[in-house]
DNA sequence: ATAACACGCTTCCATTATGGGAGCAATAAT
DNA sequence: ATTATTGCTCCCATAATGGAAGCGTGTTAT
């Protein structure tokens, strides 16, 4: 059986067909968090993933509709990705996976702050979120959170 | 470089780390939703996990820390997999999982009176779960919600 | 007591996915 | 024109999974 095939009708089953490999959600964060948008800027995060496994993971994630993939005006050569509805939607399972980690993670390099700010009322956090990824802003820039998150 | 050396110190990445693979999500599942406990009840689940797959992901989980394990009372065959607080606490990712797969799957088999449920209170719905799991319970049984859920 | 079975788990190997490097076509900069 | 950048592909070594068979121990049936 490929990897990939469908095995059950369950709700879970499907988002981890999704998205329940190492590398996505990682590009949905880098999104998010720090409004990158192109191979290259995904290219340069600290997990240093492959070029391969990337483009593999770009051209899987817009055929299952999380990511719009178009061609940047300045410069021909780029493609410029962006979060489709589906693909916002995934906000509150991100957030919900980076607060158990930073819960666990003795190493997490999460501010507390930052995660007492969305703990704090979750929905208007989300919406909040939304609404800069929507508008080409992001979380955080230059290692900072955006003035309007805390 | 093996896929599960750490790559980062992101909480995301951590988060993916422990439970960013095919299946353990789904053994959480089995746990959270059905009351599974033992290797043969996770082995009959929907999605058909090889043994050989199963049995290392029970080993990781609980190297991780997520499950603990002890010989059965009954049956010492029988090996008891329960969730330690640290697995207990995935269960608000794995209800966003799962509300994100209800919306976009059209094939789910999750109910709507379910999922409006969950999405009515979340934080006490939460809480009533963990403590439905803690105390031997859980969400279904035979194929019905549990009558505190709903 | 002994044979048959149940259960968790391991081992083997074929298949699939990832990691890393080299390289290519198209565009941009000089 | 020449050189550099960008997104992406190819190739192959390595790692993880899928599937079947089998093992050891504990349990049940006779």
């Amino acid at each position: 059986m490929k990897r990939n095939d469908r095995k059950s009708d369950c709700a879970i089953n499907y988002a981890l067909d999704m998205i329940g490999d190492p590398w996505s959600m990682l590009i949905v964060r880098d999104i998010v968090y720090f409004g990158k948008r192109t191979f290259g800027e995904f290219l340069a995060s600290q997990e240093r993933i492959a070029t391969s496994a990337l483009s593999r993971r770009l051209i899987d994630l817009e055929y299952k509709g999380i990511l719009d993939k178009t061609t940047s005006l300045e410069d021909k050569r780029k493609e410029t990705y962006t979060l489709t509805n589906k693909g916002l939607d995934l906000i509150p399972t991100m957030l919900e996976l980076a607060a158990w980690g930073a819960r666990y993670d003795a190493n997490t390099g999460a501010s507390s702050a930052w995660i007492t700010a969305v703990e704090q009322d979750k929905p208007a956090m989300i919406d909040r979120i939304r609404q800069a990824v929507r508008t080409g802003n992001a979380v955080f820039s230059e290692g900072k959170e955006a003035t309007w998150s805390l």
